[in-house]
DNA sequence: TTGAAAGCGCTAACAT
DNA sequence: ATGTTAGCGCTTTCAA
């Protein structure tokens, strides 16, 4: 590894020269040497220590994306497509600006504050957390930071939150189910916690508005949580008089339990319809084609990005709740009854 | 960001001590002055700043994943089921192991090459890359590295390859199709480079033992590269009067073969036999399940890591030619035919 | 237009 | 058992 040191002193010129050279603060710099120095930078094949740098100006060009692990969902976070889908995008703009990104998979926000910290992270985008997390990170870590999909984040915290308007989406999805005949309803998730407890307000909201009972009796949570997939699974199908059709917090959800259904002789959408949420490539492939909520995890992680940038380079916000577009997708799934 | 040196001085001890007792070499350092550092350490919240560590000790915890973008498969790359699997095992354990990831998604060797450098990081992983590229990498990265799924890789090469017997499977699989009573097949993949050709290799190996014709006028090869993932499809149901059953070259694209066979009232398998190759989601998800090859993504990851790590502490490898087991699935996406 | 030198936080070789 | 010091590679202030 060439360092400037060493290519001042073969060029008979300082480490500054050199040095602004690299930065292009070449005001004060003869045309002669900028490019004899930027031709022994090539030759050289000179790279930066980023060690060095960023002990030198204290920031370190690190954007961390903080997720939390999800106990037993899938083999590991990046498995779900939704994950896989925002780190994926993510990284890819992160890099197109010359920064570098640091994952933080972790459901100890100690361990996430220190590694922020070890490596003087310059900014921070913070997925699915809870705002409690949010908040005891903040008491720490200083520096900007952008929220996807936070929940219990109130209207009016500091931080900017990047979401979908979860409850009207599935406002959305109910008074479609409503409106096609459907009036005795499920909802089959991981828990009512989160995002996914956003999403079943929304479908109280939509069987309120319409006059119909939402409570646990006549609008059940199926929760995945506390049953485990199978066995939620299996409880569905178990309890199935008790209502035509199914709202699924995801897309993954939705499929499987088609699939399970399938497998149990009942079919979709005749015997019972089922909706997701998501439209990812699960929606599209499994039979019959599901019926869902489209949202853009691609259009969110850029956001985010460009937002923290924005925001690591002095800019304010005055909007700090940012809710992204979504769109219902009706497909198969879900049996028009009038 | 409390330092070293603050703790030392509000102490009343050196630096050394305090670094000392940081890194656990207490065997000179009395059990008085251990238990005071440590408690100020612990007080003060200190963490590592870890560009100056890097810079004092030529290392840096990071250990790089390079990857390849591939071009208009997926919207990025860890949308593709392996990768993120891959990564995340990959996260999961180095994390468990004190280092750090950095991804690189990129498909130039030298952007990889200087990433690697500014950030000194300390081992590499690369994944489904030439070996030309991993050739052009070593020339001037010298510390350790270990390839997963490394194809045209010489069989005495210096690096660790860890794969699956690509081969081996294609055959097996093509084997059974041949045994189900099929004897004309096709091959639908994104062409017959990489893990891919490895594949098309041994479908072929296969046809040639059984004495069937293997060349491209019997064993069509249906390039999704050429054609785009719609066209192929496309031509696939056109020409399917001359075979009976489809080796696809993984499970998403059978999966989404299936379905748009379905859509085009093609059964499966009845009208056309279809094969995968993963066992990933999809292939359980899709109807009818996919018959394919199974291998264990979380595995060739955590694999990687380990060897990794052992080559960073100076161990050796005798093998290096590290063929992870498979095993075939059968399930309902083949007809047998006899 | 160019250069010298201090210092970022930490480690390690070498005193004491 | 503890402390001093040089130096890792780079930036930046200040001087020339």
């Amino acid at each position: 590894m060439v360092t400037i040191k060493e290519i001042a002193s073969q060029l008979g010129v300082s480490m500054t020269t050199v040095s602004n050279v690299i930065h292009g603060k070449t005001s004060e710099v003869s045309p002669a040497t900028i490019a004899m120095v930027q031709k022994a930078l090539k030759e050289s094949g000179y790279v930066p220590n980023m060690g060095a740098r960023n002990l030198a100006q204290n920031q370190s060009k690190i954007i961390g994306v903080v997720m939390k692990e999800r106990k037993g969902r899938y083999t590991n976070l990046l498995c779900d497509p939704f994950y896989g889908e925002l780190v994926g995008a993510i990284e890819k703009i992160v890099r197109t600006k010359d920064y570098y990104l640091m994952m933080n998979i972790s459901d100890n926000m100690q361990d996430t504050l220190k590694n922020a910290a070890t490596w003087n992270v310059d900014g921070v985008i913070m997925v699915s957390l809870d705002y409690e997390d949010v908040l005891e990170l903040r008491k720490s870590y200083k520096k900007p930071m952008v929220l996807i999909d936070c929940y219990n984040c109130p209207e009016d915290a500091p931080e900017i939150n990047i979401t979908l308007d979860e409850q009207k989406g599935a406002f959305d999805v109910t008074e479609y189910l409503i409106r096609s005949g459907h009036s005795r309803l499920a909802y089959f998730a991981y828990g009512t916690e989160g995002i996914a407890g956003e999403r079943y307000k929304g479908c109280v909201r939509a069987l309120k508005e319409y006059g119909l009972p939402w409570d646990q009796e006549s609008f059940p949570v199926i929760s995945i949580g506390e049953m485990g997939l199978e066995g939620a699974m299996e409880a569905v199908c178990f309890g199935r008089d008790a209502y035509t059709a199914v709202i699924c917090g995801s897309d993954y959800y939705a499929a499987r339990l088609i699939n399970y259904m399938e497998d149990h002789g009942i079919r979709v959408p005749d015997d019972l319809s089922v909706t997701g949420f998501d439209d990812n490539e699960y929606a599209r492939l499994v039979r019959p084609h599901l019926t869902t909520v489209r949202q853009s995890v691609t259009e969110k992680g850029m956001r985010a990005v460009r937002i923290l940038l924005d925001l690591m380079n002095g800019r304010t916000y005055e909007e700090h709740n940012i809710r992204l577009p979504f769109k219902m997708v009706v497909r198969d799934s879900v049996r028009v009854l009038r």
